[in-house]
RNA sequence: GCCCCCAUCGUCUAGCGGCCUAGGACACUGGCCUUUCAAGCCAGAAGCAGGGGUUCGAAUCCCCUUGGGGGCGCCA
């Protein structure tokens, strides 16, 4: 058996969704597992809808997301080129359209000069008269007599009557092939073994396989993978809310958790549902896809990322953190790397997301961070705020070692000093030093802070209650 | 309308004729832990769409019904 070549060809009409993110993790997956080769082909024929920065987008996601390909547009390869408005202009559909037209498996059809969507004559003549005289022409596949049957990797053995299926344009009168002609060509030129797609293609593969049969060309193999549908089990799209990968980047998502969860949407690889899907390549195996549409559950997303961000390295971490930052054009931290990995440390253990994480590492990080209204209403504002701030000063100031056991040793004896409760106490300190009153353990933020900017923080509270004195 | 695909807790799944009193995970509920919120740990509620067969025996095989989805473009 040959070289296995898959290949991942989306329309640059829009960012890359995440069901499009899953079909090439799929055939990625696969092409990785068989040392074979991945392909990425722009199938931009369609010129009203495609552009050059969602091709771009598109890319961008597909690398974020950690898949790599041996062939594509802007890597090259020896199938090339691999954009589909380039190959219209070497002919190569308009090629093969002819070889069919000789075979009387394809002909010309001419439209009414001005009902330009009226055919008035079929031909497999070339007609060039009416092209003179400014006719839209288009050809057809001209389906013929009998069944088209072939076997898919998830559904079986399947069969289609060819009278249910009506002749269909291969190439338009703009002189573009159609999506069902150009798959066929460009995966039979690309020497393409498997085509792994979404399920909504499957009543469109037995036009692929008469346009193979009629060329005569191998067959490959073809899989259709079940839709990823939102919450209503309809296909998930932008009703559902956002759906590109770019805005799970977006939002904090890291490119290991998504790729998880695509994964576990479907596959089930096991019994841990946390992997780094890398580390699964081998285990993949296409037949064991689940063949039911499924519902795409942002929670569970959400809850494998966390899973991430507590599994992966904190110096990783720190860089992913930057990275998305910087993607969201945030602030990034300026400090040392040994401060911000304490405070990525503490602080991931209670988030999920690298913007949740932002959220909660914000006043590690800067100094520029509010207090919530809640915490200066019931805390700042209370009668013994201004006791025990200055009760704490007065201990913090004092205190020589700084640790975690140090901190919590002045915490607690903030609260023996019984002004109030200790509840009261802690979140009192809590939001002093931080504007919030979530944050990771007291003693923790406390330590990581250090002593100057906990000293500055406290004092800065003590105005705000001194001057509602 | 015609063609096609699919069907286990709300969701993702395990199950491929007896190991099923249907297992796990998310979410949910309760508890533990506790300085907040999480995390973590423990416990709980929750499902084989319905009806016929086949079989000693069916979530598993077959048929029908119902339900969901896809396709039938000079979109991909």
């Amino acid at each position: 058996m040959g070289e296995v070549r898959l290949r991942f060809a989306p329309s640059p009409t829009g960012h890359l969704h995440v069901g499009g993110a899953r079909t090439a993790l799929f055939n990625w997956l696969y092409a990785r597992k068989m040392n074979g080769k991945f392909i990425l082909r722009i199938e931009d024929t369609d010129l009203q809808r495609s552009t050059k920065e969602s091709e771009k987008a598109i890319i961008d996601s597909l690398k974020w997301c950690g898949i790599d390909w041996d062939e594509g547009p802007d890597v090259g390869g020896d199938f090339g080129p691999y954009r589909q408005s380039e190959r219209v202009l070497k002919g190569i559909y308009d090629h093969y359209a002819r070889a069919l037209i000789e075979r009387q498996m394809a002909y010309y059809t001419i439209y009414d000069k001005t009902d330009i969507k009226k055919p008035v004559l079929n031909t497999y003549e070339y007609p060039k008269e009416y092209i003179q005289q400014g006719h839209q022409i288009t050809i057809s596949f001209k389906v013929p007599k009998g069944t088209t049957k072939f076997y898919d990797l998830l559904k079986g053995d399947m069969e289609f009557q060819n009278s249910t299926i009506e002749d269909f344009v291969i190439i338009k009168s703009d002189g573009f092939p159609t999506y069902n002609y150009a798959v066929v060509i460009d995966d039979h030129l690309m020497k393409i073994t498997h085509v792994f797609r979404g399920e909504d293609h499957l009543s469109n593969t037995p036009k692929q396989i008469m346009i193979y049969n009629a060329l005569g060309w191998e067959v490959p193999e073809f899989m259709h993978i079940p839709l990823i549908l939102g919450f209503d089990r309809t296909p998930l799209s932008k009703r559902h809310g956002a759906t590109s990968v770019e805005y799970f980047r977006s939002v904090g998502i890291l490119n290991k958790g998504l790729m998880n969860y695509l994964a576990l949407l479907g596959w089930s690889v096991g019994e841990e549902e946390i992997f780094d899907i890398k580390e699964r390549i081998k285990n993949f195996d296409p037949s064991s896809i689940s063949n039911k549409g499924v519902v795409f559950d942002p929670e569970k997303l959400e809850w494998v990322n966390g899973k991430h961000m507590r599994a992966i390295d904190p110096e990783k971490l720190f860089g992913e953190f930057v990275d998305w930052s910087r993607f969201t054009g945030r602030k990034t931290p300026e400090c040392s790397k040994e401060y911000a990995l304490r405070v990525i440390s503490i602080c991931r253990e209670k988030v999920n997301t690298l913007s949740a994480l932002y959220d909660l590492s914000y006043p590690f990080f800067f100094d520029d961070y509010v207090y919530e209204q809640k915490f200066i209403d019931e805390y700042l504002k209370a009668s013994y705020a201004k006791d025990v701030l200055e009760r704490a000063l007065d201990y913090f100031t004092r205190l020589q070692d700084w640790s975690v056991e140090s901190t919590e040793r002045v915490c607690r004896s903030l609260a023996q000093l019984e002004i109030a409760s200790k509840n009261k106490v802690f979140q009192l300190l809590r939001g002093t030093v931080t504007g919030k009153l979530v944050t990771p353990g007291l003693f923790e933020t406390l330590w990581v802070l250090g002593k100057q900017r906990v000293i500055l923080r406290i004092e800065k509270a003590l105005s705000y209650t001194r001057s509602w004195a």
